[in-house]
DNA sequence: TTACGTGCAAAATCTTTGCCCCTGA
DNA sequence: TCAGGGGCAAAGATTTTGCACGTAA
């Protein structure tokens, strides 16, 4: 339990936003600039092991990292770009029933638009 | 419609499997020993861009390219790593039904065992 | 002919790792 | 004390891109 880690797992937690490996870098660069990509990367792949952080995989964009341990979805607004949880029940069910396989794990991500950037702009 | 481009094609629609960009590269290394890795990069993204093949990005794995061009699910062997098709139906509905967004895409990968490494291993 | 595609190689992106030193318990 | 963690930098994996040349139409 070094202040590097503790630092991140701050970061992440203070966060209302889902981080990437590089934002939490520079976050944390701010309060420690001493600190160093690869102990990042290395923090973050240790806390998702151990169930204190949730790694988000998504396709084709870096992972991101969640302090709600509670498996959950997430969406990314194709207008704005971030990444939202989502709360969804009885994918995993929907998918053993209509396949007949005995489904062990998903990675699921959506695209739509979020609450703010589905509100008129107003000019 | 170069050689290369008819060539990097006829690999993915003659494979039964889901290839990736790398071993696309490889098996049309066979065929045409100069052509380079951004010719097969770039033509697997043209095409996957004209509709006549499918992209199929899933998370932490490199995308892998399917002749099919019908919307299907994927999911990857647990045992054997091999990505697979699957028939699934309905999960934009599911997602719009539960949430009450306009889903708009979604990407979604399953994790479960194959037939294949189903089959009880003969000593 | 000539515009588009190719080959090559460098670069970009994201992430991991080896190695040695420092630090917290 | 001393082992695990950190800093640094190099390497790895995957993908993109700039540029000059070649080639299909």
């Amino acid at each position: 339990m070094t202040k590097q880690r503790k630092l991140i797992h701050q970061i992440i937690c203070l966060s209302p936003m889902h981080l990437s490996a590089e934002e939490i870098y520079f976050e944390a660069k701010k309060q420690c600039p001493s600190i160093a990509v690869g102990t990042v990367y290395r923090n973050l792949n240790l806390m998702a092991e151990e169930g204190q952080i949730t790694k988000i995989e998504t396709a084709g964009q870096p992972v991101r990292f969640d302090k709600n341990v509670i498996p959950h979805e997430h969406f990314f607004c194709t207008d704005c770009g971030r990444l939202f949880d989502l709360d969804l029940k009885g994918i995993k069910e929907f998918i053993s029933e209509q396949t007949g396989m005995d489904v062990e794990g998903y990675t699921l991500s959506v695209r739509c638009r979020c609450a703010e950037c589905r509100l008129p702009k107003g000019a």
